[in-house]
DNA sequence: CTGATAAATTGAAACGTTTCAATTATTATA
DNA sequence: TATAATAATTGAAACGTTTCAATTTATCAG
C-alpha cells in the first residue's frame, strides 16, 4: 500500500510537505507542488481517510439517520418523494464541497437518540442533517446539549437558537386560503399532519389566522388529524363527510393524501375540483398529471436541500453561528380547485 | 476525550482486554467482561471509528455512488421511487448488521469511475452497491479488475462471474405477453428502456421470445426506445401512433412512463385500458390509484435491497464467493389491461 | 501436590496521517 | 554585503485503536 511516506520518498521531500500538499497547498513553492503532483498522479494516490480523521478529528462526512422499517417506508419523514429529492440535492451539494453523506438507519423511533449518540461517540460524522422535526424535538435538544453541529429541515419550539432551514408553511396555507376565499369558498376543511410534528402546528396556525382574516367558517368537525399517506387521506375525508360537515374546499397534509381524498370522493360520487376543491402540499412531479391535476403548495425541496447542506458546512468550517433560513412556498394552481359551486 | 485506555485504567485491565471486549468478547472471562461493561456504560463509551479503521483496515461502511444533478433527479437509476425503496431496505438491512451506508454523489456520469477510485483509494468503504447496470458496465469492469468487493442490482454481459441480484425481467415480460395473448392481443407495442442498460436488453429479449411463442405480430414500428420519465412515455406513444402502427397493447419501461402514455392517449381520445392496454413496470404505490389503475410487473424492490446488502456483507465477512440471485417479478393485474376490443 | 494444558490477560508495536516547533533557504532592506 | 524578515521545508510526536507473542492464571489428570 502506498502512503504519504512513499510519495515523500519518491518526490524527495518530507512527509510533512506531502501532507501540506493536501491540506495547505499554498504553503508549497510552485516547484515542490508540481514535483509532488506528478508522483501522486503517477501512483493515483489517495490519502487514507481513517488516518486523516484520526489525527485531524474530523471526517468530512454528514450524517443522516432515517427511521426505516423493512416493511414500511421511511418513517418520520415529510413524505417519500420529498425525502428523495432532499437527499438528491443534499448529496449533490455535499459532494460539491468534498463531503460524503453517511446514512445509518434506525428501525425504531425510540432508538433514534441512541444512534446519534453512537455516531457522535464513534466520531463518524462532523454534523447532522435532521428532517421531520417535532414540536419538542428530542434529537435537537440532545444535539444542542452536546453542542454537536447540525441543521434541521424544520423548526421546533425549543427556546434556544439553533440552525434550521424551513419552508414557511403558514404563509403557504394563508396564500391558499386567500385564493380559495377569492373563489368564494367559506367552508374550508383541513386535514392536519400528525400531531407533534412542527409543520402540523405551523400550518394549522396559518390556517386559523387566514380563515379568520377572510371571514371563513371554522367548523371543528372540518379539522381532522391525518398523516402523509394515501390511505389516511381517504379516511380523513370520510371522517369529515360522515360528521355531516359540509365543506367546499379541503387542505391535505401532502399530495399523496390529496390523491387519497380524491379517490375517496370519486367513490362517493363527489367530484374533486368541482364539488369540493382540494389543495395538496409538496408538489410532487406526478401531481401535475392526475385527474384532476392537483392545486398544491409547492415546496422548493431541492433548493432546501442545497441550502441546508451549505449552511451546515458553513457551520462546520467557518463556525457561522446559527443560520436560520425560511423559504417561501408557492401556490401552484391547477384543476383541483375551482370557483365555489 | 475518553479512550479505550481510560476505560482500561478504570476497569483495571489492559487496553488489549478492552479491545477484546469489542472484538472478541468470548475471549474474556464473565467477570472481566462485566467489569468492563459497567465502565463503558458509565462513560457511554464508543470506540473511535477512524482509529479502528486505521488499524483494522476495514470501515464497516458500504458505498453507493449515485449520479445526481442539482436540477434533475437521480440519474442512471431505474427510477426514483425504486431507488428510494431500495435505499430504505438497504439501509435497514445494513444497520441491522452493523454497517452504515456512505453516499457520495457524482454530478456527471463520466466521473463515476473516478469516484470509485477515490473512495477505494481513501479506504472509505468495504464494498459497493451498484444500481442500474449497463450491458458493459465500466464500474463493474473496474471493480472486478481491482478485486474490490461489490454487488450490483442488475446483470451485465461481462464474461467473468461477479455478484449480483437481479429481477427476471424477461420472465416478467413473458408472463405479461402470455396474459395479453390470453386476452386476445396480437399487436403489442414495446417501449424499450434506454439502450445500453442491461435491463433493456433482457426485457426486449423476453418480449421477442414471448411474442414469437404466442404468434404475435412483431411490428418494428411498435418497438421504440424511451426512458423512465413521464414525458418520454408521451413521446414514445406519439411516435408509435404517428408511424401509423396499430397496436392493442403496449409495454412501458416503468410505471411513470406508463402514466405518460395514458395521458397522451387521453389527449388523443384513445381510452387507456380499453382501446389500448397498458402494462407498466415497478409497481409504484401510486399505480394502484391511477385512473385506470395500472397493470404492471411488480419488482419486489425492498426484498432485493435486503438480499443485496446481506449478500454483500456475506462476501465481506465470510468471503462467500459470487452470490448470483435472481428474483421473480409478479404480474399485478389491474384496470389498464382488458380483453381486446 | 505436581506438571501439563488450556484459558485469560498483557503491553508494545504498528496503522497512515497531521501538527508544529525548529531549521534552512530566499528575499528585501539599508 | 550584512542583516532582518519572510517563505519553505523538515521530522518527530501524537491520534486511538488492533494485533499477537509473551506472560500469568486457572483447570485437570494422575
Amino acid at each position: 500500500m502506498t502512503t504519504i511516506k512513499d510519495i515523500a520518498k519518491i518526490a524527495r521531500v518530507s512527509i510533512g510537505t506531502v501532507s501540506n500538499y493536501f491540506n495547505n497547498p499554498d504553503l508549497l513553492s510552485k516547484e515542490t507542488y508540481e514535483k509532488i503532483r506528478i508522483v501522486i498522479d503517477d501512483f493515483n494516490f489517495h490519502p487514507h481517510s481513517a488516518a486523516r480523521s484520526l489525527k485531524s478529528q474530523h471526517t468530512r462526512k454528514i450524517g443522516i439517520i432515517p427511521v426505516v422499517s423493512p416493511q414500511d417506508n421511511f418513517g418520520a419523514l415529510p413524505s417519500d418523494n420529498v425525502f428523495l429529492e432532499f437527499l438528491a440535492a443534499a448529496n449533490a451539494a455535499s459532494a460539491e464541497r468534498g463531503y460524503g453523506i453517511l446514512m445509518e438507519a434506525v428501525v425504531d423511533d425510540h432508538l433514534q437518540v441512541e444512534k446519534y449518540k453512537k455516531l457522535i461517540g464513534e466520531k463518524q460524522v462532523d454534523g447532522f442533517l435532521l428532517l421531520g422535526t417535532h414540536v419538542r424535538d428530542e434529537r435537537i435538544m440532545y444535539l444542542l446539549d452536546e453542542k454537536f453541529p447540525f441543521i434541521s429541515f424544520g423548526r421546533t419550539e425549543i427556546g434556544q437558537p439553533y440552525p434550521y432551514v424551513d419552508v414557511d408553511g403558514a404563509k403557504g396555507i394563508e396564500d391558499a386560503v386567500a385564493y380559495l376565499a377569492g373563489l368564494g369558498h367559506r367552508r374550508i376543511g383541513f386535514i392536519k399532519p400528525p400531531d407533534g410534528l412542527m409543520c402540523s402546528k405551523i400550518r394549522l396556525e396559518g390556517f386559523m389566522n387566514a380563515m379568520e382574516k377572510f371571514n371563513c367558517v371554522i367548523d371543528p368537525n372540518a379539522i381532522v388529524e391525518g398523516d402523509f399517506s394515501e390511505e389516511s387521506g381517504k379516511i380523513s375525508l370520510e371522517k369529515i363527510i360522515d360528521s355531516g360537515c359540509l365543506i367546499t374546499a379541503l387542505f391535505t397534509p401532502n399530495d399523496l393524501a390529496a390523491l387519497g381524498v380524491m379517490r375517496a370522493m370519486s367513490e362517493r360520487s363527489i367530484k374533486p375540483g368541482k364539488d369540493i376543491s382540494i389543495i395538496g402540499f409538496d408538489d410532487l412531479k406526478l401531481s401535475a398529471f392526475w385527474n384532476p391535476s392537483l392545486t398544491t403548495i409547492s415546496q422548493p425541496i431541492r433548493h432546501i436541500g442545497l441550502l441546508a447542506v451549505n449552511a451546515l458546512i458553513d457551520i462546520l468550517e467557518e463556525r457561522d453561528e446559527f443560520p436560520q433560513i425560511i423559504v417561501e412556498p408557492r401556490l401552484v394552481i391547477r384543476e383541483s380547485t375551482a370557483i365555489v359551486a
